[in-house]
DNA sequence: AGGAAGATCTACT
DNA sequence: GTAGATCTTCCTA
């Protein structure tokens, strides 16, 4: 099965969609550029629930996205770096899925010359590092990336995960007592 | 208007 | 493994 994923696919606990993207393609389309990455590391996060989400303290401009329809853009920033995440969740609720890691596939060059480094390991190991090699910043907040016009989105070109890990997520200064963050078992380009 | 926090990264020892 | 850079948003006044 191939083609941009559709919204159905992100409409479902965030937890749930966050496993499902592993695997997935990310399409960042610079004019005549095309870079693309697949996912190898994911975490979710909920609504007013989750201390660690941006939407714990209820609904703000920046983080309204987060609160609207699935399969939109939910981009925000945090110590200078822009970090990309997919708003997912069930009819009704809140949350979004944090892309964490991608293994580069196209436009390797172009993602060099944003990072300014030589070692394709480190292009996009890290939240912070992919939004730079991919050249996202907050002008893509909001758009629907089931849209074929939108500049990112996610495809599935078929290939399989051979076996997902789990951990808590990283990073945050009060987590739940779950297991949110999902990354591809052996796989050289996850965070961590 | 000013200070502090934060889902990070890099460079250094 | 730790320190410092970085910058947007929030909170208090």
């Amino acid at each position: 099965m191939h083609g941009a994923l559709p919204r159905e696919f992100y409409i479902d606990d965030p937890a749930e969609v966050a496993r499902r993207l592993l695997g997935k393609v990310v399409v960042r389309k610079l004019g005549s550029t095309l870079l693309s990455g697949r996912i190898v590391e994911t975490e979710a996060y909920y609504g007013y629930k989750d201390p660690a989400s941006r939407a714990f303290k209820g609904r703000k401009v920046y983080n309204s996205s987060m609160f609207e329809e699935q399969g939109r853009l939910f981009i925000y920033m945090v110590h200078s770096y822009w970090l990309l995440n997919i708003v997912a969740h069930p009819e009704g609720k809140v949350g979004a899925v944090l892309l964490r890691a991608l293994e580069p596939l196209e436009g390797i060059p172009a993602m060099k010359v944003n990072r300014g480094v030589e070692e394709v390991r480190d292009l996009m190991r890290g939240p912070g590092r992919l939004t730079r090699a991919l050249n996202v910043i907050n002008d893509l907040n909001g758009l629907d990336i089931t849209d074929v016009k939108c500049p990112l989105v996610i495809i599935d070109n078929g290939s399989d995960v051979e076996k997902i890990g789990e951990s808590h997520r990283i990073g945050v200064t009060s987590d739940l007592p779950l297991k949110l963050r999902f990354y591809v078992e052996g796989s050289r380009f996850v965070s961590r």
